[in-house]
DNA sequence: CAAACCGATTGCAAACTGCTACCGGTTTGC
DNA sequence: GCAAACCGGTAGCAGTTTGCAATCGGTTTG
């Protein structure tokens, strides 16, 4: 089981690194940012690299520790636990958002998994507040000005055309 | 010794995790980036991590196999190699320059480390840019426009002058 | 009332990490 | 000219982490 100890050095860029400088914690905060996966069964079975389960619940425990995921039992479902974004987490946007138009350039994406990215960063920094906002009324329950249209829904769209194109 | 294996998915953010998704990989480049180490031994003994030297000659094999450093022997110094950036790795600056203004923003970062990754936040995509051309003639060779001053320079004088300050 | 689903846990082998010591050749400083 | 420091690594080894498959007891669904 994974702790957390103490840093190797006060540097921005280590200390970010130590919290999500592995395989997987990115990729599950990834899964619950754009596909609003929000307990621990989504994580496990709907992610297209294959988590382990004992991986899912040791980094869910992490993360958690970090305090970058918190965890409340989802009403309605005695067994269920309802997964929820922090404010730290969310602000891991516009990091993704780069991570993903890097990738996109330089590593051989599939197309479908890498339009998001494309209309992520077509959209650049406000698109980013934009879907911010919508995290923190999913996650936090603030609400954000109504008559916005919802940036998940437009990302999630994008997907469901381009992975319903023939020539896959 | 690690290789490089066939990829989980096709997701441009795992396919960037897969690259730079360890605790070692981003702060070597940080390392070339930020501080100009250019060969073994100035990354194995001024790091402020302290890394080892075993990880740190499987982890410059694997970046060079992976494209984003080159070696080539340094001239008029027979036993040292020249380590270089490739043009990936130079265009990671905007994530480097993210996840240190995230890190500084949510994690317990030290002053004098921080001075860059706040210089860097302020100064923007323009300030990036800048960084970028100049690593290119540093690691690439490409000349870019003359009087323009240094980035990497300015950076550094503010860690020294932070550094030097009395109240560490 | 059975089947599927819930969040895990266990056991095990393989891979990776971190540490210390060391190597033979090269360059530096006196 | 010669010793000391430096050069890019490698070897051995213990401890940790990972990945995989199987399983668990309780809950919800059909």
């Amino acid at each position: 089981m994974t702790t957390v100890e103490e840093p190797r050095s006060g540097c921005p860029i280590n200390l970010s690194l130590e919290v999500l400088g592995d395989k997987w914690s990115l990729l599950i905060i990834r899964d619950m940012m754009f596909g609003n996966r929000r307990h621990f069964r989504a994580l496990l079975t709907r992610s297209e690299e294959g988590i382990a389960s004992n991986i899912l619940a040791d980094r869910l425990r992490r993360l958690t520790e970090l305090g970058m995921i918190t965890s409340e039992p989802d009403p309605g479902h005695k067994q269920r636990m309802l997964l929820s974004l922090t404010e730290p987490a969310i602000q891991l946007v516009p990091v993704l958002a780069h991570l993903g138009a890097w990738g996109r350039r330089h590593l051989p994406v599939t197309r479908e998994l890498a339009i998001r990215a494309e209309l992520l960063e077509r959209g650049g920094p406000e698109l980013w507040a934009d879907f911010m906002d919508e995290l923190r009324e999913l996650h936090l329950g603030i609400k954000r000005a109504p008559g916005t249209p919802s940036v998940l829904d437009g990302l999630t769209a994008a997907f469901l055309a381009e992975s319903a194109r023939a020539d896959s």
